[in-house]
RNA sequence: CGGGGUGUAGCGCAGCUUGGUAGCGCACUCGCUUUGGGAGCGAGGGGCCGCAGGUUCAAAUCCUGUCACCCCGACCA
């Protein structure tokens, strides 16, 4: 494959971008791969249909490794379908909607999960059809509330989503390990650093479930490692331990709790300062300082089951100098709906004393109340006694208040402890470049996609799910890869494996290099020719720019027979003779 | 949904305070010179100044409304 710039549908940009902020948006767009049409939606130009084409070959050539099949869904869907499963209503505003001429409802697929189950009950219906796996290769439609970071949160997006079916769990358990192995080799050969970790199963329900994340600044998901052990999770699925129980569990060794007068005290910060300015010696606890940490927050959520229409109040308790993630408590109440309470729902329960909440009261109210572990049984604290202005200290859990449970609350933090080992973790941020996850059976069962069995009775199929998003992983290779000067692309999905730069006015450069280009050419290397009749500086800035591994500088070296050999990566830079330019460049190429 | 910001040529920006022929850099076209780190000189093409209404002899500029887009936050009790 050669291509020539000087024909090339290609304009690089020697500015920024005013609206790219991360670096792969910036890159992508000064590179002249991709072009804003709407927010979170772009055009991909020739350098980045390239890059796309070589990420889909990989993605293809693993997935048939596993024996899954590839099929097309259309991306225009008849609301019906949509309806039977419920997400027609559960989507909400994230769901781009339209109508035909007739006036039917349709939609733009967020995800084909409906269309894979219907097509696979029509088609089979024995149990020695089984297992199964499909997948394809399709656009992605998203209306979300705040497309972000060029394409790495679009609201139409190219993902590769794969179902596996098969009529046992064990089934299921294998299918899945093969396309995690997969999804491991996928983006082994892309040039990925990735970290498979645990992650909330989604919408679907459905137990095992993981992520493949690329660890990068930009990342717009959570995670967290092991210091020691091989743990990793997203933080919206991590499981943390707090400390060990209190010997003292009963809290006996407590003072009794005392309601004390803290006027104007609505925040943690606030009420910390007031507890410093008074004397504990009456308690025994002569000039005891407080500290956030001593202090018990109760936050007020609310909670909805699925199809019901009535919220139900939730209150939360978190140390204080904590703040509580509403990501992870959904992740572990789904599929019960869960946002914070507002002034009305608070309104709504007069026990309930904003800036003043306790737990010793909820009981009473029949508010449900959960703790994070961290609040463990036997301590003591300082938290709201209901009234205006007022606190209750020497609060201790098991002899002033019962939880009704507990519920992972807090927002992770670095150095908190891993539940398998107990040693420090660590916070990173990444994009999720894939997701593995088992579905079960629930959807099966929503559509009925049985099997008839050996002894004549049907079975429901079991049913996995699997992603990885094509678009995405152009943007997160981008955030991986690139330096000052441009992007720096993996040898696996760069348009071009060597580009040929002739510089110099000399006739004698621009036939040479055409003459090398045609010889790599004609060893299948995949050439990117710089034709154009531009200055050296033009050309080497936009060989940087665009990130082509291998670039060969063809020009005043000639004088001496030699040709330059440019590593884009490394920056190394070597002369090679010209007779042996072309076998040079092929072994940067094939690695040898 | 809340907060902040921006809309002027394909891209990046100035002009707006104090109304008076719409500008600069890059990119693009032509000519000459130049060619190892985003060349020089000269000559050009390209604009609904987001949209609508108002004030005015006159509006990119002032007023009102509206739309769009970007960034931050979707929690601090």
């Amino acid at each position: 494959m050669l291509l020539r710039m000087s024909t090339l549908f290609l304009r690089t940009l020697r500015d920024d971008p005013a609206d790219a902020e991360v670096p792969s948006h910036r890159l992508l767009v000064r590179g002249g791969y991709i072009r804003r049409v709407a927010p979170g939606i772009y055009s991909w130009l020739p350098l980045g249909i390239a890059v796309l084409a070589n990420i889909e070959k990989v993605v293809r050539e693993e997935m048939a490794s596993i024996g899954s099949q590839e099929v097309h869904f259309p991306a225009l869907i008849p609301r019906e379908i949509f309806q039977a499963s419920g997400r027609w209503a559960d989507y909400g505003d994230s769901l781009f909607r339209l109508a035909d001429r007739k006036g039917n409802d349709y939609l733009l697929g967020p995800t084909h999960e409906e269309l894979f189950t219907l097509l696979v009950k029509g088609e089979y219906s024995s149990y020695k059809d089984y297992p199964l796996s499909l997948y394809q290769i399709q656009t992605k439609y998203r209306d979300e509330a705040r497309p972000r970071a060029g394409v790495l949160r679009g609201r139409e997006f190219i993902m590769k989503d794969s179902y596996s079916f098969d009529l046992t769990d064990e089934g299921l358990q294998q299918s899945y390990q093969a396309h995690r192995d997969a999804y491991e080799r996928i983006f082994s050969r892309l040039g990925f650093d990735y970290r498979i970790v645990f992650a909330v199963s989604g919408a679907m329900g459905g137990s095992a479930s993981e992520e493949f994340l690329a660890p990068t600044p930009s990342g717009e998901d959570t995670f967290v490692q092991c210091t020691n052990c091989d743990y990793a999770a997203n933080t919206e699925a991590v499981e943390i331990v707090g400390p060990p129980a209190a010997e003292d569990s009963a809290g006996s060794s407590q003072p009794a709790s005392v309601v004390l007068d803290t006027p104007d005290t609505p925040t943690i910060a606030t009420l910390v300062d007031c507890l410093n300015g008074l004397d504990w010696a009456a308690y025994g606890q002569d000039g005891r300082q407080f500290a956030a940490a001593d202090t018990l927050k109760n936050v007020v959520l609310k909670t909805r089951q699925p199809g019901a229409d009535k919220w139900e109040l939730l209150v939360v308790g978190v140390p204080g100098d904590r703040e509580v993630d509403l990501k992870r408590l959904a992740g572990q109440l789904e599929p019960v709906e869960v946002v914070q309470a507002d002034e009305k729902d608070l309104a709504a329960e007069p026990g309930l004393v904003k800036g003043y909440i306790g737990p010793q009261l909820l009981a009473e109210l029949k508010v449900r109340y959960l703790v994070d572990p961290l609040v463990v049984e036997g301590s003591a604290w300082v938290t709201g006694a209901n009234e205006p202005g007022k606190h209750a200290a020497f609060v201790v859990r098991g002899r002033d208040f019962d939880p009704d449970g507990e519920i992972g609350a807090v927002e992770i933090r670095d150095g908190d402890r891993c539940a398998r080992c107990g040693s420090p973790l660590q916070i990173a941020r990444g994009i999720e470049l894939g997701h593995v996850f088992q579905l079960g059976r629930k959807f099966a069962e929503a559509f009925g996609l049985t099997a008839l069995g050996p002894d004549g009775k049907p079975v429901t199929i079991t049913m996995g799910s699997y992603g990885v998003g094509i678009t995405r992983a152009v943007a997160a290779l981008a955030e991986q890869t690139y330096d000052e000067a441009g992007l720096v692309w993996p040898r696996a999905v760069a348009p071009a494996d060597v580009q040929v730069v002739p510089t110099g006015k000399d006739v004698a450069a621009v036939a040479e290099a055409e003459r090398i280009a045609a010889e790599l050419v004609s060893l299948g290397v995949r050439v990117l020719l710089d034709d154009r009749k531009a200055s050296p500086g033009v050309k080497f800035k936009d060989a940087e720019l665009l990130g082509v591994p291998t670039i060969l500088v063809v020009g005043r070296g000639l004088d001496d027979g030699v040709v330059e050999l440019r590593d884009r990566k490394s920056g190394e830079r070597r002369d090679v003779p010209v007779g042996d330019a072309v076998s040079a460049a092929h072994a940067e190429v094939t690695g040898g």
